[in-house]
DNA sequence: GACATTGGTTTGCATTACCAATCAAACTCA
DNA sequence: TGAGTTTGATTGGTAATGCAAACCAATGTC
C-alpha cells in the first residue's frame, strides 16, 4: 500500500519532535547524573508501586537490566525496594521523598526546556496539537493492574 | 509564571509520544542489531557527508563515543570513511550501498511499525497535526550548525 | 619558525542492556 | 501431600554506548 504525503510528513515531524525531547529529557537528566532510563523510572514509579517485572515490562527492559539500574538509584537514596506481602517472591519499587523532590524538579526543568517550543503555538493551537496526538498515543495501560496502594 | 493547561497538556503529550516512537525505534533497530544512535547516524549520513566532528557535534555525543560508533558501522559494512581533500587531519563519513539499503528498508518498517498509531487520524488530521508540529521543531539544522551551547 | 588550535583516535572507566544460570517462593495436580 | 513446573528476582558474563583525558597530526597565527 502506497503511504500517502501526509502519513510521510506526519511520521516525519513525530520522529523529529521525538529526537528533540529526547534531546532535552537526556541533557536534564544527564545534568543531574540521571540517564534517560532512570528518569523514565522515576516518572513511572512517581505515582506507582510496581514489582520489578512489571516494571521490566513496562519499560521494555530485561529484569535484570532492571535490577542494576534500580541498584543505582536505590544507592543514591533516590528509589526503595520494598518486599511484597502478598507474593514473597516479588520486590516492589517505590519512591523516596529524595526521588520525588528530584523527580519534581526534573518535571519542571523539562517544562521551561520546552517551553520555547511550545510557545510557539498559541494556547488554541497547543490545545488542538495535544488533542490531535491523543489518538496517536497507545493506550497508556490495560488500566491500573491492580488500584495499588495509593501512596 | 504559571504554566496554563494546554501547556501542561500538550508537554505530557509530547513526551509520550516521544518515548512511543523511541520504543518503536529501538525495536526496529535491534532487529538489525543497530543501536538508536547508530540508527540516527544512517538517517543522517543518508544525504549528507558531514566530518567526523560535525557529526558529533549535530549528535550532541562526543568525538571519542563517534569514533567508536562509525568504527562497528564500518566493520559491518554500512559507512565508510574518506580523507577529506580540504583538510588533511578531518575524516569524512560517508553511507555505503549496503547501508543506503538497509536505511531504505528500516524507513519503510518504521512506517509501517507507526501505521496503527497515525491511521487513527483522517488524512486531513494527520496533515494538520503534521503542520502543528512544525514549529515546535526546531530549527532542522542549516548548513551552518551554530556551535550552540551544548557541552 | 615557535606556539596554540583543531580534528580524530586511543585508553580507561561507568552505565546500560542482553542472555544464561541460579535460587526461592508459589502454583499444579495426581 | 508432595513432586514437578512456573514465576520473580538476582548474579555473572559480554557487548555497546558514552564521557574524559591523553595523544598525534595537520592548520593557523604571530
Amino acid at each position: 500500500m502506497a503511504p500517502d504525503d501526509s502519513e510521510e510528513a506526519l511520521i516525519d515531524g513525530l520522529v523529529r519532535s521525538a529526537f528533540q525531547v529526547m534531546s532535552v529529557l537526556t541533557r536534564i537528566g544527564a545534568e543531574h547524573d540521571l540517564s534517560l532510563t532512570q528518569l523514565r523510572v522515576l516518572g513511572i514509579v512517581r505515582d506507582r508501586r510496581p514489582r520489578m517485572s512489571d516494571l521490566a515490562a513496562f519499560l521494555g527492559l530485561d529484569k535484570s537490566t532492571l535490577s542494576g539500574l534500580i541498584d543505582r538509584a536505590e544507592r543514591r537514596g533516590l528509589l526503595a525496594r520494598h518486599a511484597s506481602p502478598e507474593d514473597k517472591r516479588a520486590v516492589v519499587v517505590l519512591i523516596t521523598d529524595a526521588g520525588r523532590d528530584l523527580t519534581q524538579r526534573l518535571y519542571e526543568e523539562v517544562r521551561e526546556a520546552l517551553a520555547p517550543a511550545t510557545g510557539r503555538l498559541d494556547a488554541q493551537q497547543r490545545q488542538q496539537l495535544a488533542h490531535l496526538l491523543e489518538p496517536v498515543l497507545t493506550p497508556p495501560l490495560p488500566a491500573a493492574p491492580r488500584p495499588a496502594t495509593r501512596r
